[in-house]
DNA sequence: CGTCTGTCGGCTGTATACAGACCACAGGAG
DNA sequence: CTCCTGTGGTCTGTATACAGCCGACAGACG
């Protein structure tokens, strides 16, 4: 099956349209097209070597996704959140995540519950030693997804942890919230390890509050020094 | 405000796209275009009076919605889902719809409490009264989600609602649920009157997991009488 | 008789072309 | 000098046209 699978997966991708989706989720999530930037469909078109068509189905796909806006006549533009914004994916983030968390402490593999120990170990490790900032491709949350076993809710989430993500691309966190949250991490992960799914949903909550209030603070401390 | 909304409204939908994503969502709940069934891009085309590209895009739009399944150089066809989809749509909508509830219970303003009120009067009104089978336009957890003043967590739970009701297209609920759910929609709006938002999630979550046992029974009780 | 293969039809995926709307800027009137 | 208006350009929205792939059916071979 994974061969199957793989094989699909490889031809799936092959619609200029698909590929035009990932190339400009990428551009968006690194900010080499940065929040609120108009998005000029002829102009990026041609940058793509594709025809206009499936560029727009490809703005259809991310306008889904909450990452690109579409205004008729007026064209698309990058998404840009303001503090309403954000505290509404926020609430939306704590829903999912926190049933994700639920999930996970009721259902998750053994398996998964190591593959979280050891994602978290990374990430401890690589805090301790500042040389390596971040593990690349290492994602808690996206872990503790796929150990709740609900691709459509781990779809959710990533979806709203992406419009997340470009929402403070500006501002970075700070980084004495990668102690806290590693903190956080940990009680979260005790408590799937326990199997006790609301003491799960517990931590998770507190976690997204936290987080939440940091990025909100860091946007409006960025917001008034922009302003000075 | 109001007014421009709605104008702002009504011109947003002069797309020949959008149209055809109401009138194809539309087709695909009322059960016009039944789930499995494959759509022929140029049939419907020709039938909805547009050119394909916009149709395409209108595809697009509702394969993000969960209400179309999309499969490259296959075409589109109506979504369908097996019992495990809907299990995994019945823990996305639990998520979602608790911490509506959570919300209404913190920040419900008083008007939309009333509001509420008054939809459940008139579904009560409604079972008592076996002529009018159902008030149309009233809906219980959307009206509970515009109290929660998030509206994207609304729109979101709208599509995972849409999503189960397609699932469960086939197969009506069962006429004893709605005696039931009535009486659990009174504990969940207590908990909101009562501003207490862990008995609003608890309650909701109750409620939840009673709709989707039901709705799990009909889908395997059907699927025996049709392999019966 | 079963199975494989080649061909044909239909469909999706993509590209090109055209029409209409929106915006900006320049010119003129008050 | 300011505001309005007309015109031009640019872009989106839509339609039409072509190429490539998938699937079905018929025919031939084992």
């Amino acid at each position: 099956m994974s061969a199957n699978a793989a094989e699909a997966n490889l031809f799936q991708v092959r619609r200029f349209s698909d590929i035009a989706v990932d190339v400009l989720r990428d551009r968006i999530l690194s900010g080499s097209l940065q929040p609120g930037q108009r998005i000029s469909e002829v102009a990026l078109a041609e940058e793509l070597r594709v025809s206009r068509p499936p560029l727009r189905e490809a703005l259809r796909v991310l306008h889904g996704e909450g990452l690109v806006v579409l205004t008729p006549g007026r064209g698309a533009s990058v998404a840009s959140f303001d503090l309403e914004s954000v505290s509404q994916l926020g609430d939306l983030r704590i829903a999912l995540e926190c049933e994700i968390a639920r999930l996970a402490a009721e259902r998750a593999a053994d398996d998964a519950v190591e593959a979280i120990r050891t994602e978290m170990t990374q990430i401890e490790s690589a805090l301790c030693d500042p040389a390596t900032p971040y593990p690349r491709g290492v994602d808690f949350h996206g872990t503790l997804a796929a150990a709740a076993g609900n691709p459509r809710l781990a779809t959710a989430a990533g979806d709203v942890k992406r419009q997340l993500s470009l929402a403070r691309s500006r501002t970075g966190s700070p980084p004495e919230r990668a102690r806290r949250a590693l903190d956080e991490h940990h009680a979260i992960f005790d408590a799937v390890v326990r199997r006790d799914p609301d003491a799960a949903e517990s931590a998770m909550r507190t976690h997204m509050r936290a987080a939440m209030a940091a990025m909100i603070a860091s946007i409006e401390a960025e917001a008034a020094g922009g302003e000075r």
